[in-house]
DNA sequence: GCCATCACTGACAGCGCTGTCAATCCAAAG
DNA sequence: CTTTGGATTGACAGCGCTGTCAGTGATGGC
């Protein structure tokens, strides 16, 4: 019994063997095994059936080494358990494997002192045909400089910072806010505050200029921003603050988790939500609809645009080159109950 | 610029490279590399600084075929984004990278019908060392048979169901249950109701178990459980049918999430959360103390959990084999705001 | 009915590295 | 000064597969 963890590989049967078995070629295997023309009928079903007798299994190693491609794409997520990396990380996951592809994923912890770059060359050595990024990239991240040659997926929204041949998608975080706000202001609110997500990732910062935007085209006044890191915590703690700067009717909070903190501090300050405050999150996690307050929230389709850009990364990879290379996806408004109407008319 | 999406790949330089500029032979270059003895210091140095000159990455590809081992470890988990899973799948990313090996990552999803074996034989094919199981094993599937001979970390509660040379390692589901039953019973209670997780998962049926035996063991009657499959929305329907059922003054839930969903249903029903009934959860969730009423729950390391699994997959994989295979991590009660004694002595 | 054409098939040379084993060198021992 | 043994170094043969190119029949055109 306890050879069990001894390595009792039972002798991986080769492409040699199944050849020798069916009585063709090695190369004949190869082409049977990969799909490849030029086979007959006949052939290509011994060979089939040789492969299901032996129980054949192609090496992976051997194939990347011979082919230069591993079939393998790399991911640098950063490490949070918050509802939209998580579908991100889902839907990659998921696309990645439907295309015959494996995923080898490294996660970035802000306090881990392990810089992206060092993940990049780790990623490469190992060999991947792809690299995807779920991260933030901000001023201390300037850019995620030459992956190699390898094409290049971020999972963000599109802006200067990206380089011209990288593949950028992400939702609209933009419109996202302006969706938010636009329906606080709706309800009658003189102006929106804003709590922000880590202004390190391009999400929280889209946001905010989303929030922004629509504040001053509406001629609306802009109140001070408060950032936190899309902790519950940190929006329990920027909501404190938030309140110790004046008295907002309505904050745009740039997730459901700090939006969670948020109420909390809210409530704890002896205002209820929305009765005194209204609150809007972002990204409708599974959880929101059933807080004592549910909560509106703004809702993206993350998983798809997971989807959507491995896709694109895997044309690109193939040498298929057509679909534009930046775009984001659409999102929408969720009204539940943590948004009414001011108290006194604004 | 639109050639950066072709593999402009600066034709890697190769150990061959590295060995002809630094004027020794192949081998001990590939010495130098694996920091093998048997080297001088001084060509140790030499071939450092051509290493490093060069810009010289070793090609896992290669390295893979020659030497049979990936130091690659694959991972089976299943797609979600609770708490406790998620915290489990960072500790073992970053566990794996600290060891030198790279984490391949497999997710599964209920509906999919993409079934474990499948994703293991596809593992294995892409070439792994050991593999991380990190899914239900129920009824369904029975087991998980013969990994190929490469060494098997299961995170789960360790029971019969796991094979002799496998290595478990999960937290103490049975002991957590404990403690949140006999924190409710010491209230005042006269029992407690359970509202579990989904029973292909070990951790729910050994939660529920804990849960049978603290009742049983202080004479207290038990009444019949419920199940949801770890969201809200699930702990939210699920706690109806508990109503339906009975009226509970105290409830145990598996998991913060249903928790949430529950205490949801409870208010929805005119209750009050801890007034009329009392909740506990399980896996202290970000979120978790910043509620409209902050949860009481059982906190478990389960980053810890995965760090230690993957340190001994890889005793089991380098051929070190002492510790032993199947072990648990202690959790402890986190007292908050969401129970108390109940209203009229129980 | 003869040659060009095309669909198949296979031989063979590596891909970049590691494992084995033989060769070499140096210091200490005799 | 020669012998012995350990430490260092290198030559060479693959690991299991794919890419290239040559070879083989069969098909079709004139």
């Amino acid at each position: 019994m306890e050879s069990v963890s001894r390595a009792v590989r039972p002798a991986a049967v080769s492409m040699t063997d199944v050849a020798r078995h069916a009585g063709v070629s090695l190369k004949t295997v190869s082409r049977v095994v990969n799909a490849e023309q030029h086979v007959s009928g006949a052939v290509r079903e011994t060979v089939q059936r040789a492969i299901e007798e032996l129980g054949y299994q192609p090496n992976g190693a051997a194939r990347a080494l011979a082919s230069k491609r591993t079939r393998r794409i790399g991911m640098i997520a950063a490490s949070t358990s918050f509802s939209g990396p998580s579908a991100i990380l889902d839907g990659v996951e998921k696309a990645v494997r439907q295309q015959g592809y494996s995923l080898a994923l490294v996660r970035t912890q802000p306090d881990e002192g392990y810089e992206v770059q060092h993940a990049i060359a780790q990623l490469i050595g190992q060999g991947i045909d792809g690299l995807i990024l779920s991260q933030p990239v901000g001023p201390d991240n300037p850019g995620i400089q030459g992956p190699a040659g390898v094409p290049l997926l971020s999972i963000d929204y599109p802006d200067a910072r990206h380089s011209a041949g990288e593949i950028v998608v992400g939702t609209d975080e933009v419109d996202g806010a302006r969706q938010a706000v636009n329906h606080l202001l709706s309800l009658g609110h003189r102006t929106v505050w804003h709590l922000g997500g880590d202004p390190a990732w391009a999400a929280a910062r889209q946001r905010a200029r989303g929030w922004r935007e629509t504040l001053e085209a509406a001629g609306a006044s802009v109140p001070e921003p408060v950032f936190g890191d899309w902790t519950a915590a940190s929006g329990f703690a920027q909501m404190q603050k938030m309140l110790d700067a004046g008295s907002p009717t309505a904050v745009f909070v740039a997730n459901d988790q700090m939006a969670i903190g948020a109420i909390h501090a809210l409530e704890r300050s002896g205002r209820s939500v929305p009765g005194d405050v209204s609150v809007v999150g972002f990204d409708d996690a599974d959880e929101s609809a059933f807080l004592h307050t549910p909560l509106t929230t703004i809702r993206a389709d993350f998983q798809d645009t997971a989807r959507q850009g491995v896709f694109r990364l895997i044309e690109a990879i193939i040498g298929r080159d057509e679909a534009p290379r930046q775009f984001t996806l659409p999102v929408h408004l969720v009204i539940r109950e943590s948004t009414a109407p001011p108290r006194n008319g604004g």
